[in-house]
DNA sequence: TAGAATTCGGGTAACGTTTTACACAGGAGG
DNA sequence: CCTCCTGTGTAAAACGTTACCCGAATTCTA
């Protein structure tokens, strides 16, 4: 072994030379652009394969595209999230683009203002925000820059697409199925948020809206009890020693995501209850734990997959058109009941 | 509102125009980089705050460094992963670099040739592979290119370092532990893989040859028997169910990993078998899930979050001195009993 | 058959940053 | 007084690709 050269980088000129026609031409045959009779084409591919050439990203983000599509979801611990994005990917595979996806930011506001500022910054060529937190004004900015479509939030906008189930009727769906079990003391923990706006547009706060009004519809206003933790594991193990406390406890427990319920579970385990006999627990996303054999929660289905395919043809829409209208897709749940729900304790 | 111009992107020319001074002398105080007096960095500093200048990646990528690190893993719904990744991006946190994550590209060599060349040609900065399957070759190339680090895979390279579990010890610490509440029929399902090389150096493939060894060691040699799935949920189903097939059904079932273990779960389920009493089960990685009450999974530890933060650690050594001697950190597993091993059936 | 339209291909100028080379001043040392 | 540094700043040249414009050859239209 010979003292290996720094070996450059491969380049549209060597292809073009190679192929004896201009980089011009080559960068159209790459495009599949205008003005390439298939003589040239094939003459440009042959050359393009025996020199194992591949276009720089970073060259070609100075001019055109980047043929990227970055990803921001709130974390990934969550189960659910990896159902949206195979859905997503799935959908893409066949395409030119890169799917890239930026770890967990659920820092708040300031941290997703970083995070999508470091994905304009690289040159994206499209966005998919899922649940983010930001205000209006910085997804409308955003959107203004990049095509973007948002997930989970319940938002309109003349900028971006959007897709989101229907958390209302979810929220809705699980009370009903608690209340015709003949429970009336339900309970609810959900993620904590005081903002007004995401009030009325995080998934969170509508499930927990939902709760509300579903409980009032079957006179059941007095036993309104939530706890505000998190959207997480241990949200939903510190959330259930709150509501273990209380001096008239739940029957029920309706967790606001499964990756909530998990953290249910635990704590109930640790405190010696058994699930449904002393208390019933449902989840929301049904992630593929929640059927899971020994768990078997029941759980309400969005259809994550579907939701990230659906984003996905959303998001080519808008790249090839940018002036297209904006879409709002929602998506309607359904309640998978399963063996952690039951009739109450007598 | 009236149209709202383009709004061309700030440059670093208009950040030299609005401070009076070269681009170089910018250039410098983004970077840095020697020759740059406090008064010219502080004249800088205020125009960039005042204009809301960030630097282009794609055009810093012509020239210099993108501030970005890819993360390449095999499947994102194991959950084992994301705790890696905490690991890694905690102690990146308070840098200047930027992960992206590629999502899951577990369809084999090709598909991960293809990744890996996606993200070489958007100029990252470094590269994390978590259990790659592909060639030496191509790993030895890649981390030519860039610095690179490996997870996972057992092997011994001058261009890139490895962080990776003791995976043989690991699997011995199962059988041992089984073996001493009294099983003889161990069986395990392992992630399949037939290729020479990665026989000798995947993890799915040293915990096979581990049990194995570990099985002779205890004169269980007769009672060796291993099914040959896949590190999902549905591979750990379809083993099950095969190894429920069998005229002697072992008393033990040894899942390669904990998502392993989900779908045994819910195989033994489905077939009407209680855990314990009926079948021990272990996994291995001690995901969260695997601490959860009703599922208490005995499993084995290797300290996700440590091998990321490692990995980290040694990324930016690399990135800092491209030619220092290559480290192979191995971590020491543990084993964290729970519930689902017990004392065979009389 | 002239003129117009269409097709194919190339030349050139960006794109925004870093790197390289160099100019200039001021101070130290001879 | 000359030389040699050292510290500070600038000008200009990359980096690899695509967008834009233009010319030549070919085909179509009247």
């Amino acid at each position: 072994m010979g003292p290996s050269a720094p070996s450059r980088r491969i380049t549209i000129i060597d292809v073009a030379r190679h192929a004896q026609v201009s980089t011009t031409a080559v960068s159209k045959v790459l495009r599949n652009a205008y003005g390439a009779s298939p003589a040239m084409r094939a003459k440009v591919q042959a050359a393009i394969a025996e020199l194992g050439y591949r276009p720089y990203t970073a060259a070609r983000a100075m001019r055109g595209q980047t043929y990227t599509i970055g990803v921001m979801l709130p974390d990934l611990h969550n189960p659910f999230f990896p159902q949206i994005l195979d859905g997503f990917t799935d959908h893409l595979r066949d395409t030119d683009y890169q799917v890239l996806i930026a770890p967990s930011c659920c820092n708040g506001e300031e941290a997703e203002v970083k995070l999508t500022e470091a994905m304009t910054d690289r040159g994206m060529d499209g966005l998919v925000l899922i649940a983010p937190v930001s205000p209006h004004s910085h997804l409308e900015h955003l959107a203004g820059l990049v095509p973007t479509v948002v997930i989970g939030r319940h938002a309109r906008s003349a900028r971006y697409d959007t897709v989101a189930d229907d958390d209302a009727t979810g929220a809705a769906l699980v009370v009903d199925h608690l209340a015709d079990l003949g429970h009336r003391r339900i309970a609810h923990i959900e993620h904590h948020e005081t903002n007004p706006v995401r009030l009325a547009e995080m998934p969170n706060a509508v499930r927990a809206e939902g709760y509300r009004q579903a409980m009032r519809a079957r006179g059941l206003t007095e036993e309104i009890d939530i706890v505000s933790t998190s959207y997480t594991q241990e949200g939903g193990y510190l959330g259930t020693q709150q509501l273990l406390t209380r001096p008239q406890r739940p029957t029920a427990i309706f967790a606001g995501a499964d990756i909530v319920a998990m953290g249910v579970l635990q704590a109930l385990t640790e405190a010696g209850l058994s699930v449904p006999g002393d208390m019933s627990v449902a989840g929301y996303d049904n992630t593929n734990f929640a059927a899971l054999g020994p768990i078997s929660l029941t759980s309400v289905d969005q259809a994550g997959h579907h939701v990230g395919a659906t984003a996905a043809r959303l998001l080519l829409d808008r790249i090839a058109d940018r002036g297209r209208p904006t879409a709002r897709v929602t998506i309607s749940p359904t309640l998978i009941p399963r063996n952690t729900t039951a009739v109450p304790p007598a």
